[in-house]
DNA sequence: TAGTTGCTTCACACAGAGTTAACAATTGAG
DNA sequence: CTCAATTGTTAACTCTGTGTGAAGCAACTA
């Protein structure tokens, strides 16, 4: 059975039907912290996020989602024909994104879609890349068996990278996808964190975190750099 | 630039206004093997594949695209609101659909979300010519396998080149496309650039980047070249 | 062969990008 | 309430990358 979750509440009542119809089984929340409260152990399958009322908060929301990977899961968006030129701007932040108001047969196959292909996402509760060793349902670091004691937004930056070994991310990227911030401006808060961190890997590994001139940064051991 | 590959052949008109507007590179086949045929180096960045008329050479066209790794990319199907309960049969065959008659900026927002999300790409984004191979995600270069050390701007410019191999181009247009900017008088920049590109690709390899006198720049082997 | 044009090479200055340290704001524990 | 730890911000500092002008070559023309 798939859990689909629908921000905001009360959900729409044309989609709590196509939701009903369909099949599924689905919860309206009021937040991110909701929608972890009352995730099922076998995770949200999706989200459906009404953008129609309050677009701001619906977009805080799927940042939100994006940014935790406990809720990590497709995110289908609700948007009317007139604000299609947000989505530009947050290519990031969703998977796809039906036009209101819908066809319901529409929102049911796209829903289909999305929780077919990608509920495959495996949530790892381990990452381990050259030495590093990041548990993350005991928000635990170790590299090379010592145990590293960062702090919590040290913690999520270097899973962050280290989930993604070798792709460089922009000091953007970073801010929106990391912090969940959307404003451009204290970049510099980037650096202070990655400076932090490789303190913390010590000198001789400090280069794990390797700086891309006038693109951002990147993580992981490259075979060629000194 | 985006190349897209449309079917069938002749493309829907509204379709193929569409792609122009929204500043696509397309061409429109009536096979896989012509798709094939006449893929770009840079490979297809999506394809677009249009239901309404012959659905059953429409999804053999989109199985032959998922069979072939070389042909490798995110699928858009256009359906009509009456077809949409074939797709149930269908979700592997495609990643995205739009429902006919389509609004513009919906296909427009589908296609730039297809092609840009990072999900859908099956293959790395990489460009790859003659030995030479740009990873465009890690912003790594390699020639033969060795490592390129190349800065922001060698690499850009190193890229631009090779995504049109064999083309030419004057040092205005390579400052406008590479530097981004319109510029008056520093066309020596692009020279030195060049130089230390040839620098860094090693004396046998330099001719890789070809001077054609009089006119400006060209990347790849020329057969012609002693 | 001399003259002209266009390309290559070199060395250097400076803007801009990244690093670092110090400090302010915030939070949470005792 | 106080103190310590965490996090974001600011500003000084370092250094690399980039653009520029001048001089040296190479190629074409007459």
């Amino acid at each position: 059975m798939e859990f689909i979750v629908v921000y905001p509440e009360p959900a729409n009542p044309d989609l709590a039907r196509t939701l009903d119809m369909s099949g599924y089984r689905w919860k309206a929340v009021s937040s991110p912290e909701q929608a972890l409260e009352h995730e099922p152990t076998t995770g949200w399958a999706g989200a459906v996020v009404n953008c129609e009322d309050n677009a701001e908060s619906a977009w805080a929301f799927c940042r939100a989602l994006r940014k935790r990977d406990a809720l990590a899961c497709p995110i289908l968006v609700l948007i009317s024909g007139a604000e299609l030129g947000q989505l530009e701007l947050r290519d990031e932040n969703f998977d796809d994104f039906c036009i209101t108001p819908f066809h319901p047969r529409e929102l049911e196959a796209r829903l289909r879609h999305l929780t077919h292909s990608e509920s495959a996402v495996v949530r790892a509760e381990m990452i381990d890349y050259a030495g590093l060793s990041l548990n993350l349902e005991t928000y635990q670091a170790t590299f090379e068996g010592q145990p590293l004691d960062l702090t919590y937004m040290e913690y999520e930056l270097l899973k962050f990278l280290a989930q993604n070994p070798g792709k460089v991310f922009t000091r953007e990227i970073l801010l929106s996808r990391v912090w969940g911030y959307e404003y451009y401006g204290g970049a510099r808060t980037v650096d202070v964190h990655i400076r932090r961190l490789r303190a913390k890997l010590g000198e001789e590994h400090a280069n794990l975190i390797q700086t891309v001139r006038s693109v951002g940064y990147r993580f992981g051991q490259s075979r060629w750099n000194g």
